[in-house]
DNA sequence: TTGCTCCTCACGTCACGTGAGGTGGC
DNA sequence: TTGCTCCTCACGTCACGTGAGGTGGC
């Protein structure tokens, strides 16, 4: 079981955040940890949601988004058209990184050129 | 001869950008259009320039990051001290760019599974 | 005069970073 | 008392977006 809470620090441990990004995720309200005095405790629910949420960072989704998606889990398996506007969601978002990998490999083989050229330059100066 | 000037509507339809964005470069010394009294005009260097501000930001390069490599193209054909500069730059950011491969490539992975995890969902929801 | 494009402030936005100044329990 | 961790403002940062209010030439 999992069931314990965890303070702040052990949540940025855990987790590699600023304890300020779980401040701000909590006045967002993205987490909920229970308050005990001013210190927040986090709880099991609160370590999923951070777990999707870094996900779809990832993604490369706004935390606006994200929050729609978290909401959207908590009604439990939402309804199919929900689910199927998350798919969509998706389908873009992987089109968009496939698209980045392409420009970053075509990058890579003009980078390739221009050094091959600025070698060239150096070769000629030394002759 | 591509030496005409464009004016920054010109501009902004060609790149598809905007003229704050424009605007936004020139006070961030990215850009150095001619001033004909208030008005901009932008040169073929500028549009050299953008093409690679734009370029770099696909690859999620902040705009000072732009900015060095940019004035490493300007200083390119210059002393052979430069020059290995240049290449030693190059060797880095080409590091880079294989690492931010990589990392997109794996993200495309986890965004594939987690695909495969909702349509199980959605087929559960109809069973 | 109207309409169009351009301009300069200057505040707003997003996702936090970064002090300043204060609290509670070992 | 010192040291540690936690806290709440609240301003700063990055890359622009978005009006407000004004100009110049057809």
């Amino acid at each position: 079981m999992t069931t314990k809470v965890m303070t702040i620090r052990q949540m940025c441990d855990a987790y590699d955040v600023t304890p300020r990004t779980l401040r701000f995720y909590e006045a967002k309200e993205l987490l909920f940890p229970i308050r005990e005095g001013q210190r927040r405790l986090f709880t099991g629910r609160d370590r999923a949601r951070l777990k999707l949420i870094l996900r779809g960072k990832r993604f490369g989704f706004s935390l606006e988004r994200i929050r729609q998606v978290l909401d959207l889990y908590d009604t439990e398996n939402g309804s199919e058209k929900q689910l199927r506007g998350t798919l969509v969601a998706y389908q873009e978002r992987k089109a968009d990184l496939k698209r980045q990998v392409e420009d970053l490999q075509q990058v890579l083989v003009e980078l390739e050129e221009h050094m091959s050229f600025v070698r060239n330059a150096l070769e000629e100066n030394v002759a």
